[in-house]
DNA sequence: TACAATTTTCAGAAATTTCTGAAAGTTAAG
DNA sequence: CTTAACTTTCAGAAATTTCTGAAAATTGTA
């Protein structure tokens, strides 16, 4: 399998930011190629376009499946595993964004919440339990509207997506509309300092 | 400089997910520290109290500051730089959102916006490019969205984090406020089902 | 200026992560 | 059942990242 320059440039690059997204280097050059291509791919073509030995191949091709990110196919008359990106590009981003939240935010509620639970011994402890409980709050809140976010359908997200500044109008426009109270948790709006 | 169980935990956590959140384990843990602890703390309070040496502090420390994390105090009388974790709990979750913002997506925002330039040679380039345009365009919209957010203030920010699913309706509630024609890019609104 | 306190730097050591490739495992076809 | 095609596993090698600690640089004071 050759690839364009540019497909080259792609994948390079996706591999170069896989640390930051999460994975690593062949695993992201992997998941860009099965991306940007739209036949599927086996195992093979992959070692051979990447350069990478096909054991590491078949350890990012599993990494990828535990992220949901590829799809298994056949090709009638040939016993090979073939591969491509699963869905829309719109669905491998709602994948990662929740697949990160989970990794980067449910570990940490989980701790904080049982920090919490142990009653403070003394001022210095009570100290730190007060700002454990803002990070937790903090935290908790953002994980709640991550899983609103991945709930929106495609076309609200969008729509949400391109309001821009009129993001702002609009939730002036909903303190109107509905008044002082909020949803809940939303209670008592103490004055600011 | 003595930990309590509690700190200890909260810190030893936030080490373990300092890759996840874009920096090593010890700096990690410094802003973990940093964050309990009211108090300015010194470089050598941190090496003590984190078992590790003062060279390693003082880059942790230099890469904190180039979060723009943490922020540096001095005592009279004391020649020592103390540091302190750079504002509220909610502008520390505002610095990192930004910070990683910019090196998560800027970078290939970049690189896309190049690969775009040069035309596509043949029928598979063309295919690619399409795939890299679709990826282009999400990642803009996200890159701008996660700009409008920074924007928001405090207030507004909690208010559209608590939405839940008061989220969708309030969308819905936008497109009768303002009739079929959005911001540029949101045609056509369907009728409702 | 000289000096002592403090911070920074950075070469190499240590730790961790990633990658290879040969061997073991699996599966479909004959 | 046997074989050949294919995939997975995993021990050790290679690459990368992180950490240490001693030396160099910086800074405030006298």
């Amino acid at each position: 399998m050759k690839l364009s320059s540019q497909a080259q440039a792609f994948v390079l690059h996706f591999g170069e930011m896989g640390s930051r997204w999460g994975f690593n280097r062949t695993v992201g050059q992997m998941f860009a190629l099965l991306t940007i291509h739209s036949e599927p791919v086996n195992a093979d073509q992959l070692a051979e376009a990447l350069k990478i030995s096909r054991g590491n191949v078949s350890m990012g091709l599993k990494e990828l499946q535990a992220w949901r990110l590829i799809e298994l196919h056949h090709q009638p008359g040939d016993r090979k595993d073939y591969f491509t990106a699963a869905g829309s590009i719109w669905d491998l981003a709602r994948t990662v964004f929740e697949e990160r939240r989970k990794r980067e935010l449910d570990p940490t509620l989980t701790l904080l919440r049982q920090l919490l639970l142990t009653e403070p011994g003394d001022e210095q402890e009570a100290e730190a339990q007060k700002k454990i409980q803002e990070v937790y709050s903090l935290l908790e809140m953002l994980d709640q509207f991550a899983n609103t976010l991945s709930k929106l359908d495609e076309k609200d997200l969008l729509k949400l997506m391109k309001l821009g500044s009129g993001l702002s109008k609009l939730l002036e426009l909903k303190s109107r509309a509905t008044g002082a109270a909020g949803k809940a948790g939303a209670k008592k709006a103490p004055a600011r300092k």
